[in-house]
DNA sequence: TTATTATATTGCAATATTACGATTAATATG
DNA sequence: CATATTAATCGTAATATTGCAATATAATAA
């Protein structure tokens, strides 16, 4: 197998575990963040930046666009990444949404 | 390879991503919505909610367990979990933090 | 045109994940 | 005790992910 059962879930759940899927690898974490943390469109430096080859960092901006959360405009010989600032938003609703469930004090067991 | 250079990450780089990835699979998000749901400790029925194998149930309530996020306790034959509202809390704050990041509207050039 | 530079894609090896049948371990119940 | 019930573990097949060398592509520079 190896397969997910992506069938047997409702949307919102598979929408959850895709994007928190994208988050969970530090790579990509540590992209996201130098993204915010130089407010400003980043290009090749994110290699230097992080210690792992081109074409894999190449990789994970691959990923973090099919999700929508980067954006990267071409400029000049180099490619040009930020933050899609509306689907960040977007996402953070849906993870905070998750998030925020409570567990009703009354009735828990454990 | 298929190894992920953890040593290469900062730790909180390296605990953001691994919450993120308990939280990518719909199983385990429908697991804990379940949690959530019933307010009380479920056992054997997620096997029934949900529609996989009971090893693969099992499976990920592991998963669960091992970042802290459910815990189980023996009742007779069946066990009966539950959500770790502490570390849930705990967790929702490390994940808040990254995601509540925001891009400086002035700076950004996309 | 021919480099040069920057990024993407391809191909592949190593490892991880998902899923489940079979089995095991522990506790109930007759 | 024998047997059912429940959940964990083992073993394994199928697929996914990670990472990188090699190569391709695209844009500019000389």
């Amino acid at each position: 197998m190896g397969l997910t059962k992506s069938e047997i879930f409702t949307e919102a759940q598979n929408q959850i575990s895709s994007i928190a899927k994208v988050f969970g690898h530090p790579a990509r974490v540590a992209i996201l963040q130098h993204l915010f943390k130089t407010n400003s469109c980043i290009c090749g430096d994110l290699v230097d930046e992080i210690g792992l080859a081109q074409p894999t960092i190449s990789q994970h901006l691959k990923e973090l666009k099919n999700v929508g959360l980067i954006s990267g405009n071409i400029e000049g010989t180099s490619v040009c990444y930020c933050i899609d600032k509306a689907n960040w938003s977007k996402m953070k609703t849906i993870i905070n949404d998750f998030l925020n469930q409570d567990v009703n004090e009354n009735t828990n067991c454990c």
